[in-house]
DNA sequence: GCCAACGTTGGC
DNA sequence: GCCAACGTTGGC
């Protein structure tokens, strides 16, 4: 099994969200970066685990755990011209953007926050937290993805 | 709202 | 194929 840490903007859409979907299921739309595709289309595999990460919020963290849902498929919102994330370069012949379903799997008993993963020992190398990083989905050890949810489950 | 980081685009 | 300009991300 792999482990990724996934990045959403929760005014857009939020772990929560996430929870209240029919079958606590959502298509991960409007990717257009090639490394975070690629991750999608040729590494994940359905029950991966996810660190579903939120940012530009206050404090940014990660909120939640969730699952890879589904196999690999074409984006639709690149196909649709009212869509924020229609893409003319991208058809139906040859889908240049593909996503996966991504499924809540479990609650942590709070946000382990940016600043507290920057502090945690073993989490230096991870990509996530480093300076400047912008790539949306980031893979992550399973010993990262381990200290993560253990803090979470924490009281604080 | 600022701005550093960095991916993408397009002229040459 | 280089690289400057531009756009976006995301922490602060």
């Amino acid at each position: 099994m792999n482990y990724w840490l996934m990045k959403s903007e929760p005014d857009v859409f939020s772990f929560e969200d996430l929870k209240a979907r029919p079958g606590q299921r959502e298509p991960w739309d409007g990717v257009r970066n090639y490394q975070a595709r690629n991750f999608m289309r040729d590494e994940m595999k359905i029950g991966d685990r996810i660190l579903f990460y939120h940012s530009n919020t206050n404090p940014p963290g990660v909120a939640g755990i969730a699952e890879v849902a589904s196999e690999p498929y074409p984006d639709p919102t690149a196909f649709d011209p009212k869509s924020k994330y229609f893409d003319p370069k991208s058809d139906a012949e040859k889908p240049r953007w593909m996503l996966v379903d991504v499924k809540y799997q479990a609650d942590l008993n709070r946000l382990v926050s940016l600043e507290e993963m920057k502090g945690m020992a073993g989490l230096e190398d991870m990509r996530a937290i480093q300076r400047g990083n912008r790539l949306s989905i980031t893979p992550v050890t399973k010993q990262e993805f381990a200290a993560i949810q253990k803090a979470g489950m924490r009281q604080s």
